[in-house]
DNA sequence: TCAAAAGTGTTGCTTGTACACCCATGT
DNA sequence: ACATGGGTGTACAAGCAACACTTTTGA
């Protein structure tokens, strides 16, 4: 009796869904966000926000969906994956009656990523975010859900809710210390940012240490798991 | 040449989209979530949140669709209605392959609403979310959204981040202060709560007053809008 | 005059910031 | 030795909680 295809369970027609990715990260001291100028209409020439249309016979989850565009369309393994949103609308996308669009926030560590054009993408780019972004016209309503998307990463960092999956698996309690202040735009406290670090547990040391130049070599962290509690 | 229904603009099938409500309201000095005894399978007899498919040809957005679903089966605007997170795989709900829900909390005063069960649902009624549901099965997996849903309200509560549309539209600060008392399970020092809610400018006094005893009576406010920064 | 709740001032703790100071290392 | 960044301790300020206190009302 069961079909392939179970029967549809409402006679009402779906919106187009589709997943969005605001993909930033820390290149040259400039919080940068990766888009892609797009081959055809609607909205050709512009930029815009990778995505892609979600799959459900091979999409476990919008999660599973969101890294699948990320590694078709920019082969790059997402080190820090966070759902911002979820939009929809009639007048989206002029390509259909109802587009719906579950827009993930992905941070990726430096030099991770080599942006190269794929199918329907004339071109890919890395704008920043504060000073590039603002003068630009994006496609569709792409521009809010990026400003959505930093303004959290922002309040984020700023309450220590560090995305640690963005940085390198290592690294010194100074290069972290760096990462977070080129993401807030001030610079912070050595003594306070490191005495929080400890209290929070968000890191661990490794027996490692590591050299930069002539001076003293510092100790190597990483990222805490799950915290134990023990 | 265009066709009353465009043209879809993938050829890969869509999800069974759908937005489930978390109603959350303050109740006998509780704070209960309102679900939906389910009549028909799946998880028929079984109570879950009161949610409805996604109607492109009706809703002008996912708000407006939350909006709707609360309104034709419980009959109830809702005061703060927010956004919470959307889900989506392939064995969320049997009926459909793949089944994609926008969860919305919506939260409504006191006695604002009259439960009545209405097609597909043999009874409506209201469950203390601390004592009542962790005992209870739900369908799907509404158990894990209400906790999520419950223990965001609690995070905003405790940052003085108050869904003030959902209480009466006057109020004193003691009512204030006490439902956050409730909603938080802990008392508040009243000279703190008043300073807070003063440096944030969340509320305004009104010109009446309120008499509840044989006591002072005491001063009426209202929500603040949008802060004008004069 | 008393009870009950409104409303306010004062003290002290907790948390984060500002700043100063040593430590280790290669040139 | 010294410049440079790693690492640590101490003093100060802001924000919040605990507590005490005064005020206003009807009974």
């Amino acid at each position: 009796m069961p079909r392939p295809e179970p029967t549809p369970p409402s006679p009402y027609p779906m919106p187009f869904t589709r997943v969005e990715t605001v993909t930033l990260s820390l290149m040259e001291a400039r919080l940068r966000v990766l888009l892609v100028r797009r081959a055809a209409a609607p909205f050709a020439e512009t930029w815009a926000l990778p995505g892609g249309v979600l799959r459900i016979d091979r999409d476990a989850s919008l999660e599973a969906a969101a890294r699948r565009v990320l590694r078709e369309r920019l082969a790059v393994d997402a080190g820090d994956l966070q759902q911002m949103e979820t939009v929809g609308g009639a007048q989206r996308d002029p390509r259909a009656p109802w587009t719906l669009s579950v827009v993930y926030r992905a941070l990726v560590p430096a030099g991770s990523l080599v942006p190269v054009p794929g199918k329907r993408v004339r071109e890919v780019a890395w704008f920043d975010v504060d000073h590039e972004l603002p003068s630009r016209p994006l496609a569709f309503d792409h521009g809010p859900l990026i400003a959505r998307a930093v303004a959290r990463l922002r309040a984020d960092v700023a309450r220590l809710e560090l995305p640690l999956g963005a940085l390198a698996p290592t690294f010194t309690l100074g290069e972290l210390q760096a990462w977070c202040e080129q993401l807030l735009g001030r610079n912070l406290d050595k003594s306070s940012f490191r005495r929080r670090l400890a209290e929070r547990d968000l890191v661990e040391a490794l027996p490692g240490e590591r050299r930069e130049g002539p001076f003293r070599p510092a100790q190597v962290y990483r990222a805490r798991e799950a915290t134990p509690h023990d």
